[in-house]
DNA sequence: CGACCTATGTATAAATA
DNA sequence: TTATTTATACATAGGTC
């Protein structure tokens, strides 16, 4: 975009890198918070700055919330279907599976 | 975008949800993984649909250090500066701070 | 540095297949 | 319901101050 088009690799002009990181920071907790609201989506975006400084966003349930939440999903439980896996995926369009914890 | 500007509030229509959220889910992750390359960042984005479906993506680094590093940041350590504080900032544009564990 | 300015490249809302 | 098309709105690279 801009007036330029530029190849996605690393800047390695400090100056340069800094001011992008700003702008396309800026942008992305935008998008994520749009996703979020538009489509009911329950989402976390963390960033470090190349420099060390921290940047995040959570939609509405908050951060640790979301953050056990995958934790939970990753997880393998005896008797419990992990929520990323084909099979739930299956039983929710079959109106089987509503909810997982 | 697209055809008509839309505002930004839950989509009530289902369908329209859902597409919704599978094309701007698709534009988060690409400009999330942008961002991360050019700008040497470090960042995680987590995203539960609204039926449950987890989708992630994590820099190089990976999501587990990344969320690690997330918690010990937001961390008060006896003697340890907090990355996201002022006075680490002013230190780092100082030159006297480098480097945070 | 952050704020503002535009020419361009992208993302995407609706419609359609 | 998922893929493609296309008109528009939006994001942003490079400049300026």
């Amino acid at each position: 975009m801009g007036r330029g088009k530029i190849a996605i690799e690393r800047i390695d002009n400090t100056t340069n890198r800094q001011v992008t990181f700003s702008k396309r920071r800026g942008g992305l907790m935008k998008k994520a918070r749009e996703l979020a609201i538009l489509c009911d989506a329950d989402l976390a975006l963390i960033v470090f700055s190349s420099t060390g400084r921290l940047y995040d966003f959570a939609s509405s349930s908050g951060m640790e919330a979301i953050l056990e939440r995958y934790q939970e999903a990753k997880e393998e439980h005896c008797g419990v279907l992990n929520p990323t896996s084909e099979i739930s995926d299956y039983l929710r369009l079959s109106g089987i599976l509503y909810f997982i914890s």
